[in-house]
Order: structure tokens, then C-alpha cells, then sequence
DNA sequence: TTGTATGCGTTATCAG
DNA sequence: CTGATAACGCATACAA
């Protein structure tokens, strides 16, 4: 008795205005309770709606009114936690303005993520979030923006790119983060990220990348007011997978004077730095202490526990939906929404630097 | 100088086809290269097409052509790095055939699924590749199964849906998992679960998750080889969340002859456990061994360094999606896949059991 | 090989 | 308030 699969014919705004007795225009009206109809007739096709189980073809239907109900997200990596929390926050919001939200996943690959936006616009979506994979390779966000389609960068900022960004105000942030290492009597203070693995040929221009910029600016604000001169040495990119972030941390522990303090600058490069510092038998926070960006999920539980710069994540995901709503209704208006703000988690990873290897005191 | 949001008129078509000197149809031809068009004439089209910087209109093609060219994915929890994972594989696979993938999030919630399938099926997508969120409502999929469209269930099976599903063979990896404990000497092992959490009023019916089905057969299964006999106490569901897997675990360490050894159905159980663990004092392996379902990224990180049941998470990406595309050229044929293999990871979390608490010998 | 005419399912226009 | 009828942008059967 199993029924085959057999596709039945769809039932169309026709079908249901014939049972009703009326006109297609006026079945559509009551369908899409638009215009005016009288409550009688409405009732009579609304019921016959039902019986026939009709369902309006949302394609034809964006055809001619040019919007889909769908707002785009285009992120490069679904895996990063961070993403994902934050398109929990775009799909809530969305969801309870009426909209729908599809997701494409670039894997952080620029020419994915050009793709990514043809084929969303080319599903009409009304508008488009996107957490930009380069900060280089920008033409096709520049097109958008000229389209005129409502377009919200997640988790980054685009120099000359005048759309709203929803993010976190790392500044601040990095800025208390240091100024706690600070606190504890630490002075040599490293900062590895991850930029520069674009492979677009730009050798670390921390400015382009507006979220590594913000941590620098916080973190150089922060010795600067300490009066901490600012070695350039302790600042390193391309931490990109654990050999990267091998040779980085490696490179750094070598030095004739390392740092007595890490700052990374994501959960992944954390997690690679812990996995390196474990293989070489350095303790934390005895040898080094560590604070990483973003509270993963893990973060309390790995020994010893990380202090971490926790970001609203949740709420940037609602601020990007919320943004990209208002641009929906209004047009325009460069609506740039307030930075949301960070907060330093401290945890059992921080701890006053050990005596200076130099003073020889056993 | 900046150009204001200002949208153009979408280029047809027609355009395309009156600056080329030739007709709609002809033109539409060229662009989509089927039928037969001269090669000189497609030449002078795509000319004309490139110069107009023409863009179909997805949406009219594929509201008479019935197809879109996409592959829709709905998961519960993208956040979960398992499935995070399949995503990219999925996509790879996909984008190498040509097609484009999008993906919805339910946040595990049974009526965001209902809607994200009539989203999915109202914008056309080719193929549907879901994670039921529920193994008790499945109306909306028996409904897709129904209407004919290529339905691939990933990482689940759904008794009664007779479509194919890409899932990783559980039982052998439990079997080995629990072989790996009963080696050890322990002969109380529990089972922890999320399962049941579904709010439908269904109590523990292990039956209906193939997936966790499967990871009990293969627990029972290895104890009754070694002739230990299965006590139900130890098996335990609705370990949903911090509070209710503090329940749980609670329950189990407090019993008079409490388990040494615990399997814990997924990464966010085994987090939560740890927590729970730590706080009651309870040292792994030394007091408790613990084995987890899934490999993730911080499963060696943690102290102790974590036993797992590593799934081929990409591979199973790959395989819905290869599913899903074959059914898109067959049609029909119920081409069920060989579920993937799992493997145990063996880390610092097992060791043998203390001697036990009854025979003092303090 | 090319062009014409028609259909896809809705919404929008404009008489009645 | 209602109902023909024309878009919307593309594909396609059919005729040339």
C-alpha cells in the first residue's frame, strides 16, 4: 500500500477561486489579504483554500512583487562557533519579522564567496549578510551596496565600504585585557592572530582588517598609557592552522627575551597555541600566561581555564538582522548601529609573570 | 563622487535579444546553451549579454522550469560542530556537480522545521537534505518523501520513511568502545543521552532514534559477549542541557553501586558531565573512566585528555550529497548508501577501575 | 536554425 | 467591492 512517490499537480490561485465561485484577482486579494474584499466572499475562499490544501508559489509570487521574504547570510566558516551562535541571533530576529534566512557557507574561499552573492541575489533575497572572507577582494560587496540591496557586514568593518557593520567593540576590550596583564606586573605582552593568510599577496596591513585592528588599537592603547614602550617583535600574523601557529609561538618563546604574556586572537588559534605549549612543556600560567578572544565553549574547561575576552555574539546576530530589517523598510539611511561591547572573563590562566630568567635566582 | 543607492532596471532577456538583433527565444537559447543556435549568432549573444552585464532571473527560470539548480539543507543546530562539519561536505560535493546549497537552522525546534521544509519547497530546491529534529513528527517529511522530490535524511534514520540516509554505522564503534572498558575490568558502564527531550510527550523510546538506537545495541551487544548483564538503571535519557545532565549524573554516581565508567552520547553531554564531574570532585579517569561520542576539536585539549568515538563527519556530508544527486538523475531507486564507519580514539580519560567502595580496605 | 506565441502562478491595473 | 486582463522574466511547442 506504499504510495509511490508521484508528484500530484500543484493547485494554483485558479483552482481555488473556481471552487470558490470568484475571480482569480479577487481569490489573490483574500489570499494575500490585500485590497479590499468582502468578508463574505474572503470566508468563502479562504475555505476553499483549505479543502484544497492550496499553497501559494512563493516563486511566482516574488516574481512580480521583486521580494522574497528571505534575507541572505554569507559567512566563511559555519564550523566557527562564532558564526554559529551569531546566525542563531540573525534566524530569531529574522523569523520573528516574518522573514526567512538562508545561509551559505564560503569556507572562507573569496571566489565561494563572490559566487555566494550571485546566487543569492539571484534568488532575490531582500537583503544580504555577510561576513566578508577578505578585506581585500571587496568588489562584489561594492556592487551589492550599489545595487541598492540592503547589505549588513557581520563582524567586520570595510574601509570605504559605507554599509552598516554589526560588531563588537574589540578596542575596549583588548584595552581592559591588556591593562589585567598589565595589573600583574606583566610588561612583554605578545599578540598572534591569524591575518594575512588571505594569500592576496598583502603582507600583514593589520588596518585593512578592521577586527585585528581594534584589538591592536586596544592593546597599544593600553601599554601606552602604561607607559610600556610597544615591541613590534611581539606582534605576529598568519597564525593560520597549528604549523603556523607552531612556528609563531615558537618563534616568539625563542626570543632572547620572550613574552611573559599572550594575548591570541581567536579559539582556534588558542586551541593550537595550548596543543604547542604543551608539546614544549611550557606551563600556564606558571611560564606564560594567556588570554584568547571570543568564550568558546571550552574555554573552562582546559587546563588550566582560559581568561578570555567574551563577546555578545548572540546579539550581534540580532543586530545585523535588526539593521538589515530597518534598511528593508526605509531604503536608505546609513543606520550604522552601535558597537556592542566585550568583556573580559578572567580565569585561572593569568597569573604575575615568574622572575626574570636573567636574575639568576635558582 | 559616491553613488548613491540608486537600483537599475534589471536587464531581460529581451534586452539582451534586441541589442543582439535577434529573438527573445533565440536568445535565450544562447544563454542557457540548450536547444540549437548557430555559432555565430551565440557569439554576437553572449556578446551582447556580457556588455549589458546580464544576470537571469533565477527565480522566472526556475518557476517554468521546476528546478533551481540548489540543494536545501535544514539541520537543528548548526552551533553543533558535527554538523557544522557535514555542511562543508555537503557543499563541496554539491558545488563540484554544479549546484548551489542552502541551509536553514531550526535551533532543533519541530515547527522551524516544518516551516524551513515548506521554505525549501516553495523556493524549489532540487533536493532536501535534512536532520530530523524530532523522530516522531515526521508528517512534513513523509509529505516531501510524498510529493516525489529527492529527500536524503542525514544522520538519522527514520523508521517507516523508506529514504535514504547518510549515517555513520554506531553500533560497531560502541561495541568496540564498550570492549575497550570491559578490557579494562569495568563492569558497570552507564549510558548517557539527550534523547527524550523532544517534549511530545513520548518517554524514552530509544527505538525511535535510529542514532542512538544504534550506539545502544552496540553497548548491550559487547556486554552480553562478555556474559555482563545489562542493568537498565544505568541507561539514562534527557540529559538535555547543564542542569538536567547534572540530574543525570548525579543520579548515577549516588547510587549505592555506582558505574565506573561512562559513554556519553555527544560533545555537549561530555562537557557538561566534566563540569558536573568537576564540581563534585570526582577525578577521570581515577574515580570514573569516560568515553564520548564525536571527535571534537577540544576532546584533547581538556584534562584529562578525552576517549572518543570519531565520527568521518565530512564523509558523511559527502555522502548525502552524492545521495541526493543521484537521485536527481535517476529519479527514483531507493539507493541506500553504506553507512560510514566509525572509529574509537583511545585518550587518558579510561583506565581501570579503583577498587571497589563495598570491600574497605582503606 | 530562428522567430512567434503561449504558459508558469502571482500580483497589479483599471474598468465595471 | 469585484473581475477581466496585463505584466513579471523566462522556457518551450510549434511554425517558418
Amino acid at each position: 500500500m506504499a504510495v509511490p512517490p508521484a508528484r500530484r499537480r500543484e493547485v494554483t490561485v485558479a483552482d481555488v477561486a473556481k471552487k470558490a465561485g470568484v475571480g482569480k484577482a479577487t481569490a489573490s486579494r483574500a489570499l494575500g489579504n490585500y485590497g479590499a474584499v468582502s468578508d463574505a466572499v474572503r470566508e468563502r475562499v479562504l475555505a476553499a483554500a483549505e479543502e484544497l490544501d492550496y499553497r501559494p508559489n512563493e516563486l511566482a509570487r516574488s516574481m512580480n512583487t521583486g521580494k522574497s521574504n528571505t534575507i541572505g547570510v554569507i559567512v566563511g566558516d559555519i564550523e566557527n562557533g562564532y558564526f554559529g551562535l551569531a546566525m542563531r541571533g540573525i534566524s530569531d530576529t529574522a523569523k520573528a519579522a516574518g522573514y526567512d534566512v538562508i545561509l551559505i557557507n564560503t569556507s572562507e574561499n573569496t571566489d565561494a564567496e563572490i559566487d555566494a552573492v550571485r546566487v543569492l541575489l539571484d534568488k532575490r533575497v531582500d537583503a544580504l549578510i555577510v561576513a566578508p572572507a577578505s578585506s581585500y577582494v571587496t568588489q562584489h560587496l561594492h556592487d551589492v551596496y550599489e545595487s541598492g540591496r540592503p547589505l549588513v557586514l557581520l563582524d567586520r568593518r570595510i574601509d570605504g565600504l559605507p554599509v552598516a557593520s554589526a560588531l563588537v567593540d574589540l578596542a575596549p576590550a583588548a584595552h581592559a585585557a591588556t591593562t589585567l596583564l598589565l595589573d600583574e606586573g606583566h610588561r612583554r605582552i605578545a599578540f598572534v592572530s591569524a591575518l594575512g593568510t588571505d594569500g592576496d599577496g598583502f603582507e600583514a596591513l593589520p588596518l585593512g582588517n578592521s577586527s585585528v585592528a581594534d584589538r591592536l588599537d586596544g592593546i597599544i592603547a593600553a601599554l601606552g598609557a602604561r607607559g610600556v614602550s610597544v615591541d613590534p617583535a611581539l606582534i605576529r600574523f598568519h597564525a593560520h592552522g597549528l604549523e603556523a601557529t607552531r612556528d609563531v609561538v615558537t618563534g616568539l618563546l625563542d626570543r632572547a627575551d620572550p613574552p611573559t604574556a599572550l594575548i591570541v586572537s581567536d579559539s582556534l588559534i588558542a586551541m593550537n597555541t595550548l596543543l604547542v605549549l604543551r608539546e614544549r612543556g611550557v606551563r600556564v600560567p606558571d611560564d606564560l600566561s594567556l588570554i584568547s578572544f571570543d568564550d568558546f565553549e571550552w574555554a573552562a574547561l582546559v587546563d588550566p581555564p582560559l581568561t578570555v575576552i567574551a563577546q555578545p555574539i548572540y546579539e550581534v546576530g540580532v543586530q545585523a538582522a535588526t539593521t538589515a530589517l530597518r534598511l528593508l523598510d526605509v531604503g536608505a539611511g546609513t543606520a550604522t548601529p552601535q558597537p556592542l561591547a566585550a568583556q573580559v572573563i578572567r580565569r585561572a590562566s593569568v597569573a604575575p609573570p615568574r622572575a626574570l630568567p636573567s636574575s639568576s635566582a635558582s
